[in-house]
DNA sequence: GATGAATGAGTGTTCATTCAT
DNA sequence: GATGAATGAACACTCATTCAT
């Protein structure tokens, strides 16, 4: 529908409402699991009509994938911090390392709607790519920041890619486990011991010419 | 309660109607997702009335607890091996080492109807537990296995507890990722390569006294 | 789903309940039109739950083949009397075209219903096949009674096929028109003027050698 | 009030959009079925917005009113030329005759739109009102031109009233009928067959004094 | 003149489940 | 042990329509 510049007709709210229900569908897949979370629920949290989310979005399968981007917006930008303001080469890879221990997730994005999302990937090749992407840059970075502390013999990697996929295996691996681990307390010691072990396995790695 | 013949037979045709159903609960699930995997369609692909399932079930709920027990079994007796009769302890470590190298599970167990079930737990406490007892099952195996391998001096390991959960997290994490590596093509150079990564990692961080 | 002698379950009462959703189904759509008919109202007819006619006949589209099945088993079987019992040709004959001349299919047929079957057929396949067997049926038995009407020189026609098709045409178009006629009053005197000319016009025809 | 010629251009603008609209939901119809026409659909393939029909038309039933108008004026405009300008009255009946035997109405009216507008009327006396005029008119028309034969010896009928309604009797009857006649194929052989068969029952049916 | 926001009733259909047989 | 009848709540979605801009 083309819009012309005389009949402009009424302002446009679909970003901000976009993200409005999504927000919400978010919030209802902690509460009541994925596929408890159905439009009249959603539309009932935002108190408005079921059909206005179908306005917004065509359908239920689009809500979704926009959740999908949601998510892996929120992700990606929470993910890793950008270490280029870092002058120092070894404090830079520090950073790195630090962060990349510390990383839990779940703080940021729910776990429930975390791994639904991630599921959905495997019958659903449209989410399925968005997540290889997502991981893609991940890694891609990680490789970058590892060639950078190469070049100035911070740590000695002939192979940056294989590093940087094994640093995202053990991050994923320690934040999937967290979930099934009863003696995970979450409280500060805990965290900072795990955290620990994280920086020495990577350190180790690094610097013994395994990758 | 005598337990003639007949009864015998009446109580299996139970048992084997159950294990039935919970094949094709999964098989559904692998089909049409979770959400997707309704009693109707289960009932459809046993062309059976769906009321005999909740015969058998009495609810839905009641049929997901089962279909989580048989994910669980699954994994449990299918993850590792028994080691306890391999006498030469190098090679038992090594063997063990090579399993846990690997072990893909997505090869015994879908992927979407596993992560659909891990998932579940995070709003379900009675299958989150099953969860937890399932990682704790496997992380003491491993840990008998590293204390084994310790005192026979194979490797070097003081907290065997924190390198057996150090293994576990490898294998979830190359699990995980593996999903989303767009470089992962399943074929057996590929799996190779990561397996021997994965085995120089273990070996590594077992006899630098890093645990 | 195979009924095995053993476990029969419950008595099937598919036949009657389909054949009272479909009189209801008829039903409103003489109040609501076709359009109008939902499966709702049709349930809030009946006093049951909507489902139920969904258990019955699967979905709408199938409910509206069972209607027009209906609505054609109605027309067949109303149409045309059996005539093979009038021994005397001459008498058989008149009775045949008095018949004809006579009908008002809108009497055991709602006019909107048949309308709304009729121009379904237009966009399916399916309906339209079911008309034109019905009118070949009917064609069928006119062409039969004028052979035999000509075998026995009561009337004269070298193309019966043809003259049967007149007379369908005929029966048709004075239906068709009777619903647009200001003048048609539906009064007796009306129905039997009517009904004169009707057979005037045929027996003119298939006296004169047209066919 | 002022019809100037900015005040024309207005109202003709609004004139044009409605038949714009009524062009579309005519489209819709042969498509989806009277049924499944929504204000909806028609937007789409005008690609406007909804509303915009509301706007034009007030509500949907009015819409519907100017269908019928639209079917109805076509239908006018078409199924009868001028026969005054035709001087010789014999060449004048016969091209009479000659139009209403090869009068094939879904050829300028899709049949789908025109029975379900005609259908319609059955439970709405407004649209019934407007069908009974338009074949009042086509009748009176007939009637005139029979009248005018009559005149001129051409033809020889008592009441030309009947035989204008014979004449439309068998033009709907025919083109009714074509509709499930498996036999037609409407190549030019067999509509040249069919249209000789209807003149020549005209023809016989004005001369034998049956009317 | 035209758009987009928003509603509320309604659509067909699926859901898990109960109960009679 | 198994089926089929029946329900009622829920599902995603479409409907015509109103109103603000």
């Amino acid at each position: 529908m083309t819009t012309s510049f005389f009949y402009m007709g009424r302002k446009s709210k679909a970003k901000v409402r976009r993200q409005e229900i999504l927000f919400h569908f978010y919030e209802v897949i902690i509460e009541e699991g994925f596929e408890g979370a159905s439009i009249a629920k959603i539309a009932k949290k935002m108190d408005v009509n079921p059909s206005l989310l179908i306005h917004y979005f065509k359908n239920k399968d689009k809500m979704v994938l926009g959740l999908i981007d949601y998510i892996i917006e929120t992700y990606s930008a929470q993910i890793l911090p950008d270490f280029s303001t870092v002058e120092d080469p070894q404090e830079r890879w520090d950073d790195l390392v630090d962060v990349v221990s510390r990383i839990q997730w779940n703080t940021f994005l729910n776990t429930t709607v975390y791994y639904s999302a991630y599921t959905l990937g495997f019958r659903n090749d449209e989410i399925k790519e968005r997540f290889v992407q997502l991981y893609q840059g991940v890694s891609d970075r990680l490789q970058h920041e590892i060639e950078i502390a190469c070049s100035k013999d911070i740590i000695n990697v002939k192979n940056p890619k294989a590093a940087a996929k094994f640093m995202l295996t053990l991050m994923e691996g320690a934040n999937y486990f967290q979930n099934v681990d009863p003696e995970f307390t979450g409280d500060q010691d805990d965290l900072e011991e795990r955290s620990k072990m994280i920086k020495e396995t990577i350190n180790q790695m690094v610097s013994t010419g395994t990758f």
